[in-house]
DNA sequence: TACCAGGTGGAGT
DNA sequence: ACTCCACATGGT
């Protein structure tokens, strides 16, 4: 595959060359699984290789580390052309995620310092805002890995193809898509009682258009207002949405483990997710929502070593 | 076997 | 306004 022309993966799909992206503090391998896998978007997955394979509206794309850190791309032949550019706006390529994170109150906050000194580079997404209100429809108790397999399952099931062949080879359905699906035909995907919240959701969507955009450019108030309004749709989920989908860094989405992370390093132990959110948009600032994301990724990873350290503990004894 | 997961909505105080 | 709980499903 060293020299010039297409490569040809094993199910046929003819693959653009690797090309380099060119990314300002290019993540390692584990933030690079934080980006992709950690919790922001549900449709990529680690191929056998060490690639990352993803999609995202009516893109595909491979993601590898090249030579000396950096990042590399491939796409399908018949999507590469529109597939840089996506993917470098996809990842806000433009920004240097640096500046961003020392624009955060870490001088001030210890914990903050070190939560962002141990993912450096991390980033928060540009997805397409549909697509996150539905990933983010399916994930009300949750883990990561059922979201995967409930989208992998929508898109699988209802959405186009894209490409040829390959996977993942299907977008996930759109919101008009979703209209025409019955609830039970969502219950099939294994959404469960979230299939309810999906379906009425689409209805009332595709009786709107127009609504969603709209709603992903109003002031943040409005749009975490206006979100709350869908079935489905809390505090928690419109602030992941407008974190995630309509690059709102104010947004400050408050889940267990973000319960968690404030109670165990800032005190507010059986503070109310509302209060939580309220004080993490007042402590953090404009760019609340990638602290949200450094305090989220830091309080996974402690919590995996705590209870790597707990089984080693019982080993010795018993 | 219980308990938990990137919660929300409805009922009852 | 606040508390409690059902809601599906799969993993530990």
């Amino acid at each position: 595959m060293g020299q010039a022309g297409i490569a040809r993966g094993a199910t046929g799909t003819a693959w653009s060359p690797w090309a380099p992206l060119p990314l300002a503090m290019p993540p390692d391998s584990e933030v690079l699984a934080e980006i992709l896998g950690g919790g922001q978007a549900f449709r990529w997955r680690l191929e056998p290789g060490g690639e990352w394979s993803g999609a995202w509206s009516r893109n595909r794309v491979r993601l590898r580390h090249g030579p000396e850190g950096a990042l590399e791309w491939s796409a399908p032949m018949a999507l590469a052309a529109a597939s840089g550019p996506a993917l470098g706006d996809y990842l806000d390529s433009g920004r240097d995620p640096r500046e961003l994170a020392d624009n955060l109150p870490w001088r001030s906050d210890p914990h903050l310092a070190r939560c962002i000194a141990s993912f450096p580079g991390l980033r928060i997404l540009r997805q397409p805002l549909g697509e996150t209100l539905l990933c983010f429809l399916c994930s009300a108790t949750k883990r990561i890995v059922q979201i995967k397999q409930m989208a992998a399952l929508l898109a699988e099931a209802h959405g186009s193809r894209i490409g040829s062949e390959g996977e993942p080879a299907h977008a996930l359905p759109t919101w008009q898509e979703l209209a025409e699906v019955s609830e039970a035909d969502l219950r099939a995907c294994r959404l469960g009682f979230r299939a309810r919240h999906v379906h009425l959701t689409a209805r009332f969507l595709a009786a709107n258009p127009g609504w969603l955009e709209e709603t992903g450019g109003a002031p943040y108030p409005e749009a975490r207002q206006r979100l709350c309004q869908l079935p489905g749709v809390g505090e928690k989920v419109a602030d992941c949405v407008l974190l995630f989908g309509a690059g709102r860094l104010e947004a400050f989405p408050v889940d267990v483990w973000i319960l968690k992370a404030m109670s165990r390093r800032y005190g507010l132990e059986g503070w109310k997710p509302a209060q939580v959110a309220q004080f993490g948009r007042s402590h953090f600032g404009a760019l609340a929502g990638l602290a949200q994301q450094y305090l989220f990724a830091w309080e996974r990873m402690w919590e995996k070593a705590e209870s790597g350290n707990r089984k080693s503990e019982k080993k010795q004894i018993g």
